[in-house]
DNA sequence: TCCTTCTATGCAACTCGTTGCATAGACAAG
DNA sequence: CTTGTCTATGCAACGAGTTGCATAGAAGGA
C-alpha cells in the first residue's frame, strides 16, 4: 500500500488537489513512483475517512473550484511507521527485456525500431532531469540548501539521472547486439 | 497482460512446470520479471484452456509427479503478435526513494541502517548475476556463442548488471547524503 | 455558436497481483 | 515416529491497478 505513503510524502511537501497530484505523480514524481488520476482520487477519498488526511474546498477563478488535501497529525503518524518498518527491495518488471529474449523465437532485427524508440523516450526523460535538477538544485538561480528535504529531492533526481544514462547505455548495447545478429543472417 | 508472454519466452527457452517456473522467476529471470507461484498456476490454467500451452503429466522418482507444460503453435503465434505491437517505455515504482523523501518529515539519520539493508542486497544480486555470466556466457567452460537466444539472454543479463551497479553506486550517494544530514544536526 | 482544450472530479467494471491457507509425496534428522 | 524441509499444486479472499465512461466549468478559436 505504497501509494498511500508516496500521497503523503507529496502532501507535506506541499498540499494540493487531485489533480494536482496525477499531474506530480506523471512528471516530476514520475521517476519514482507512477499513479492515474482515479486511483489517486479513490485513495485520497479512503485516506479522508481513515482521518489521515484532510479537505478542503477552494474556489478559483477561471477554472473549476478544487478540493485541497493536506496531511494531519495522524496522517504523518502513520508515514513515520512505514517509515520505520523495513521494506523489501524492489524487483523489476521490464515488458522491453521479455520482448528482447523472445524476439530469438521471432525476427531480432525487427525489434531495432521498437528499442530505438525507446531509447529516445529515455533521452528525453533525461534532458528533462537535467533541466530540472538545473533549475531547482544547481543551476545560478537555484536556492541555496536549506533544509533536508531539499537535499533528499536532490539525491532521488540523482538517482533518476542514472537509471536513464544507464538505461539509455544498456539500450546502445542492445542495439549492437542486435546489429550483430542481423549481420550473421537470420539463420545463424 | 505481459505475464502470459514472459511465461511464453520461458517455456519457449525451455519447457518446464508451474513450480520450476515460480524459481526461474526468482532466481535468473527475477532481473527482469517476478511472479509467485500463484500467479503462475492461474495463469498456465488460463493460457492451456486457450489453447496456448500443452500439459503433459510426468511421473518422477523420488518426489512428487509434475506438470510439464510447453507452447502450442497458437501459443506461438501470440507471442509473436505482441512482439510486433509497440510498448510503453516502463515506469518505475521505488519505495525506497518515496521514503527516502519522506525522510525529511522524520530523522533522516534512521534510515542509514535501512538503505545500507538495501545496498547489502544488490551487491549479492550482483554478484549472482556476474557468477552466473561467468558461467554461461564469459568463462572458459560456458559454450561457444551460437544462436541468437544465447547472445539475447546475455545482452539481458547485462542490462540487470548495470541496472545493481548503477543503484549501488546511488546508494552509495544516498548513504553519503544522509551521513551529511546528520552531522549537520537535526536542526539544520 | 460550436468545437476543442485544459482544469477538475468521480463511478463502474474488470483484470492483475498478493496473502493466507490447504494438501500431499518423498526424504533426512532427531 | 515425529518434525522439518523440499518438491509440487491449488483455492479463496482481498487489495491494487487499469480502462472506459461520464460530468462540468472556463477559455479560446473557427
Amino acid at each position: 500500500m505504497a501509494l498511500d505513503h508516496a500521497i503523503l510524502v507529496s502532501l507535506l511537501e506541499r498540499p494540493g488537489s487531485g489533480y494536482e497530484l496525477a499531474r506530480r505523480f506523471e512528471r516530476s514524481i514520475g521517476h519514482f513512483w507512477t499513479a492515474t488520476h482515479q486511483q489517486i482520487y479513490r485513495v485520497l477519498g479512503r485516506m479522508v475517512t481513515d482521518g489521515l488526511l484532510l479537505v478542503r474546498e477552494v474556489e478559483q477563478q477561471g477554472r473549476p473550484d478544487k478540493k485541497e488535501y493536506s496531511v494531519t497529525g495522524p496522517g504523518r503518524a502513520a508515514l513515520a511507521v512505514w517509515l520505520h518498518k523495513p521494506i523489501e527491495p524492489e524487483s523489476l518488471r521490464h515488458d522491453l527485456a521479455v520482448k528482447i529474449r523472445g524476439a530469438a523465437f521471432d525476427d531480432p532485427a525487427a525489434l531495432i525500431a521498437e528499442v530505438e524508440r525507446h531509447r529516445q523516450v529515455h533521452r528525453d526523460r533525461l534532458a528533462h532531469y537535467l533541466a530540472g535538477e538545473l533549475r531547482d538544485f544547481t543551476g545560478p538561480d537555484a536556492p541555496a540548501p536549506q533544509d533536508a528535504g531539499q537535499e533528499l529531492q536532490h539525491v532521488v533526481l540523482r538517482g533518476g539521472i542514472a537509471y536513464e544514462r544507464m538505461t539509455i547505455a544498456w539500450l546502445d548495447d542492445v542495439l549492437a547486439t542486435l546489429h550483430r545478429l542481423e549481420a550473421a543472417g537470420p539463420g545463424a
